[in-house]
DNA sequence: ATTTTCAAT
C-alpha cells in the first residue's frame, strides 16, 4: 500500500473546502486532515499526519478507517503478548459525518477502547431537520465516546500550520469565520444535548402531570 | 444572501 497523500494541501484548496460559510455550493468533495499520535509512548513527539479526500463510493471517514492498519500499527495487537497499541486520533473534516459513517464509526470505536478519536468539523452535514438521521448519528458518536466539535479559529489556524503548504504565509481568516463557527457550535451543542423535551416529559410524569 | 450538503438527502 502506498503511503497516504502525505503532501500538504494547497492554500486555495484548504480555504475552499474548509470555509465554514453556508453557501458552500459545488464542493462535491470532503476533506479529512488527521493527526495520529501513539499514546504512552516514550517518544511522545512522534506522530503521523496527512489528509484524505473521499473517493467515489467511499466517504472519507470510512476511507480513513481502511488506512488504520497503516496509520496505527499494532492497534489490533502487537508483539508476542498481543497487546493492543493505544493511539489518539484527531481529525479535522470539512463536513460532519453522514449518519451511515457516524454509526459505523461509533460501532468501531466502541470495540476499540485503545483508540481515542476526536473529530473537528467545519460544517454540519444535513443537520437542519430536527429529526435528521445525521443528528442522531452525531449523538451516537458521542455515546461511543467520540468527541465531536465544531472548528473554531484556533482549529483552522492549527490546520493551516500543520496540513497546508503555507510558504510563510500566515493564516488569514475569511469573513464570518467566527460568527459561523459560533452559530454552528451552538447548533451542535443543541443537537448533542439530551432531548430537553424528553427530560421535561419525564419530569412531568414523575409529578403525575 | 432566501445561500449548501462526500457519485448526493
Ligand atoms: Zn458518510
Amino acid at each position: 500500500m502506498s503511503k497516504l497523500d502525505s503532501v500538504l494541501l494547497t492554500q486555495r484548496k484548504f480555504i475552499y473546502h474548509y470555509k465554514n460559510v453556508r453557501w458552500a455550493r459545488g464542493r462535491n468533495e470532503t476533506y479529512l486532515c488527521f493527526v495520529v499520535k501513539r499514546r504512552n509512548s516514550p517518544d511522545s513527539l512522534s506522530f503521523d499526519f496527512g489528509h484524505l479526500r473521499n473517493r467515489s463510493g467511499c466517504h472519507v471517514e470510512l476511507l480513513f478507517l481502511s488506512y488504520l492498519g497503516v496509520l496505527c500499527p499494532g492497534f489490533l495487537g502487537s508483539g508476542v503478548d498481543g497487546v493492543r497499541v493505544a493511539y489518539a486520533i484527531t481529525w479535522f473534516c470539512s463536513w460532519s459525518p453522514c449518519s451511515n459513517c457516524a454509526h459505523r464509526l461509533s460501532r468501531f470505536m466502541s470495540q476499540m477502547p485503545n483508540l481515542r478519536l476526536r473529530i473537528f468539523v467545519s460544517r454540519l452535514y444535513f443537520c437542519d431537520q430536527e429529526d435528521s438521521q445525521e443528528r442522531e448519528g452525531l449523538r451516537c458518536l458521542q455515546r461511543a465516546g467520540v468527541q465531536v466539535t465544531v472548528m473554531t479559529y484556533k482549529d483552522f489556524f492549527y490546520c493551516w500550520q500543520t496540513f497546508v503548504a503555507r510558504n510563510q504565509r500566515a493564516f488569514k481568516a475569511w469573513d464570518g469565520l467566527h460568527q459561523n463557527s459560533t452559530r454552528l457550535s451552538r447548533k451542535l451543542h443543541r443537537i448533542l444535548q439530551p432531548s430537553e423535551c424528553e427530560d421535561l416529559r419525564d419530569g412531568f410524569a414523575l409529578l403525575g402531570l
